[in-house]
DNA sequence: GCGATCAGCGGCACG
DNA sequence: CGTGCCGTTGATCGC
């Protein structure tokens, strides 16, 4: 058991020299900013980093039960019966935030010096798929050839954009992981602006490991293709397997 | 600092009576699943839940850098050099995936049992506003009655089915913050469906506290409408300001 | 700063 | 189990 006024002196010190507190104990957590929620008593973990970063885990379950992003001003208030610890934030265009943390008893406590200048290198991502496609182009329609890649259009970010041998525009939309409707929906977003600007037929294609049923049958209603695209991801590395075409030109393309 | 046999004790044993257990120490980490990353050397949190859930923390963010969801089976390996922690889990539908943490030193190593039954009562979310605002659909616009909450559609679940006074079906779609181009594709493909199944004119209404010029854009030409919804949340609760009726009717509703 | 999108999204609910 | 979608989404990138 940790007394209130050494807890308090580990998020404190912790807070000033830049370190990593931890904190275990009996608490209840109020929230109130964009939503607001209420958590009865129970054990928890409270983590404080020195960029302002917040979180409450519980014994269960992923994600934290509350939090609050870099940024927050953390305070503690240590009384009778109860350690406060108190984060705030304001964040840009969005109402003030605040978390409380109520500990009614304390379990463990203290802080740690955190070097750490790495950062993740992550093999796999839908930018790395669709660089790769870009050099295999072909391999989805023979005459298909990149023109640009994440071009920007009004509407949001073409993945990749090319050319067929008819010197149609072609729309690819690549996607880690089975297409859903949203999927299909930016694709036609992307298809119907460019359509509109160019003033001829643009050609949309999804290229992803699956498609969802309804998903497929939103792109046949609206001309468009789907592709599917296996890969392998190893560490370090990443590769599209092959590219099956599993259905071709839906739509007429004069 | 903590030996490496006695950080595998602490794991092991959290483990086996379903305490949460922390290392605090230098490491890095191995992941290959649906994607494949590496972290190099770095002071880092490890968290080990008793329901298997596996968070690795840097010193900022908000998000772990690596980490394994509820299910994940842990192991660890406590050697000359090093200990390594690992987390293994097989989502259904996906590829196995595998976490390697190498601790070179450990700083901190403890386990903590973790009662409690308390889940959160959070306000604000999207589904009480869309409930609340059933009992005020005549505020968005007189006459128009709520005939079905959360109806399920082959394309997804439309938040509030209502007729309006001419007996129009109209589609509303709540949204708890600014409204982008997703949301008015969501509610284009309600209303698409709708009007193919019932034959007939459908109108959708998009409901958020804002709407982005893009997505304004796009409910126009769809011939959809957008109302601006205002709220406050306090604790315990939640409650729509009041409604001001922003554009009305941009189509033509025969 | 707004806006659009990705994320190893996670989580939930419903078919 | 797939599918859709919300989330206090967070994180990123381009304008």
């Amino acid at each position: 058991m940790v007394s209130f006024t050494d807890a308090k002196r580990v998020v404190d010190s912790a807070l000033a020299s830049g370190r990593l507190a931890i904190l275990v104990g009996r608490c209840r957590v109020l929230y109130e900013g964009r939503a607001a929620s209420k958590l009865s008593e129970g054990d928890r973990v409270l983590i404080v980093k020195s960029d302002g970063t917040f979180l409450v885990h519980q014994s269960k379950g992923m994600s934290a039960i509350n939090y609050q992003g870099p940024g927050a001003a953390v305070a503690t208030d240590a009384g009778e019966k109860e350690l406060v610890v108190v984060a705030r934030r304001k964040k840009a265009g969005g109402p003030a935030e605040k978390i409380e943390v109520h500990f009614e008893s304390v379990a463990f406590a203290d802080s740690f010096p955190m070097k750490d200048d790495a950062s993740l290198r992550l093999f796999g991502s839908e930018r790395q798929l669709s660089d790769l496609l870009m050099g295999d182009l072909h391999l989805i329609e023979p005459g298909l050839v990149p023109l640009k890649k994440e071009s920007e259009v009004r509407k949001g970010t073409i993945d990749i954009l090319a050319e067929d041998k008819k010197g149609n525009l072609v729309v690819i939309e690549v996607k880690r992981r089975t297409a859903e409707l949203a999927a299909a929906s930016q694709l036609k977003r992307y298809v119907d602006e460019l359509s509109e600007r160019k003033g001829r037929v643009v050609r949309g294609i999804l290229v992803a490991p699956g498609v969802s049923a309804s998903a497929h049958k939103m792109l046949d209603k609206a001309g468009l293709e789907f592709f599917k695209m296996d890969y392998e991801i190893g560490n370090p590395s990443a590769r599209i397997k092959g590219l099956q075409k599993k259905q071709k030109e839906l739509g007429e393309f004069a």
